[in-house]
DNA sequence: ATAAACAAACAGTCAAGACTGTTTTTAAAT
DNA sequence: ATTTAAAAACAGTCTTGACTGTTTGTTTAT
């Protein structure tokens, strides 16, 4: 295995080239890893197997097991926000319904992998000062994003620009509370069916007019 | 401090007085240490310190660290749920509204102490085989309670009975997701205050016949 | 005297960061 | 163009502390 045999086989690679690379892996890695054995489980040799990386090279790229974690949740949150972005460009013209665009929420980011991870990340945030500090401002990254995808999403004349948003998010945190459910209560899809059912309904009264939201007094 | 002093001081408790004293003791710790330290950092030794009793006592009461969580979460939920049933009795003898049953189950619950220590055993559930099968059937007791008070809850005539425990539960839903929320999005009430305003219009909206829920097709 | 409740010590496991060593790339010197 | 030195990327080992369950010993109730 000389100098000549190892520059037939790979093209030299820039530090960047090689930073990129590896960071990426971590990432990638700590995703899968924390959605598999989550963050009690979660020790940084696993994920270095998971990447095929060294922990030692862990370590060169990030300070620490949370700073990968916080890197890797960012990333999440990101690829996220593009694809909820996407399908909601979809609504817009019209291609989707809204209803449909929240089967879409919940089969494909809200029962599933993202939740997940973030039950993970906010159950660890809650109690250490670091990491919920770490984290606060990408997630309002993550909110700020939703908020202007959501303004730019619905044209109906019975809802108020302000209140497109409101209905939305109300949409998000009913998916979520869903989300948390289907851990200790699972095979029982009807269930979820019944609930994301009714909320349609509910949804289509709003858009229709048939349900007012200008006056939300604090009551 | 002979055998003489002791029996002036304390009189002679039964060994039934002394476990259940123990457990109680035990288990309240548990959950005051869950909500502050979180499943993560959740050592039985500082359960113990808490419950000013020692390790081999912990471990003669309860088969492992695991046991004694499980039995607190128990408890937890048997109270909540005589707390939630008779906040409910109020709303059915028309003391209270639907309305302010929200904000009850909101401010009392949801946004507090119940939903944080849902959130860790949640969390610590969805990677934990042992700890889910032991806490499914806790909670499915939980949920079948709760199913029970919503049916005797309204007697709305435009809100059908099989409805009721269906929009109840998407209202805890929603308070859950919230409740998820706030961990990392902190310090903005009027965020959380106009979520539950616009679900209470919606509420009313199908207490008064406005919505009909009957067709809840599963589009 | 015996059993149950309780306490303390023991033993083993595991994980993260610190640390040391190696390999690859880049820049400077020749 | 080649060599050397430095920097960056990467790998592997060591250290230390924390934790849980097991075992042994003590106290209280029957």
């Amino acid at each position: 295995m000389d100098g000549v045999t190892t520059a037939a086989k790979r093209p030299r690679r820039s530090q960047e080239e090689r930073t990129l690379e590896t960071r990426g892996k971590l990432i990638a890695a700590t995703l899968d890893v924390l959605l598999e054995e989550g963050y009690l489980k979660l020790a940084t040799q696993r994920i270095c197997d998971a990447a095929g990386v060294s922990r030692g090279a862990m370590l060169h790229h990030f300070r620490d097991k949370q700073s990968l974690i916080v890197a890797a949740i960012d990333e999440l949150l990101v690829s996220a926000t593009a694809e909820i972005r996407s399908q909601a460009d979809r609504v817009r013209a019209q291609e989707i319904t809204p209803e449909e665009f929240v089967d879409y929420l919940w089969f494909e980011h809200f029962s599933g992998r993202l939740f997940y991870l973030t039950l993970e990340h906010v159950t660890a945030a809650r109690t250490d000062d670091e990491i919920r500090a770490a984290l606060i401002p990408v997630v309002r990254r993550f909110h700020l994003a939703l908020d202007e995808i959501w303004g730019a999403l619905f044209s109906a004349a019975a809802l108020p620009r302000s209140r497109v948003a409101t209905v939305l998010n109300l949409t998000l945190c009913l998916l979520r509370g869903m989300g948390v459910q289907t851990v200790l209560r699972p095979d029982d899809p009807a269930y979820y069916d019944d609930l994301r059912g009714v909320w349609k309904i509910m949804l289509r009264a709003i858009l229709d007019g048939r349900v007012r939201l200008e006056t939300t007094g604090r009551s």
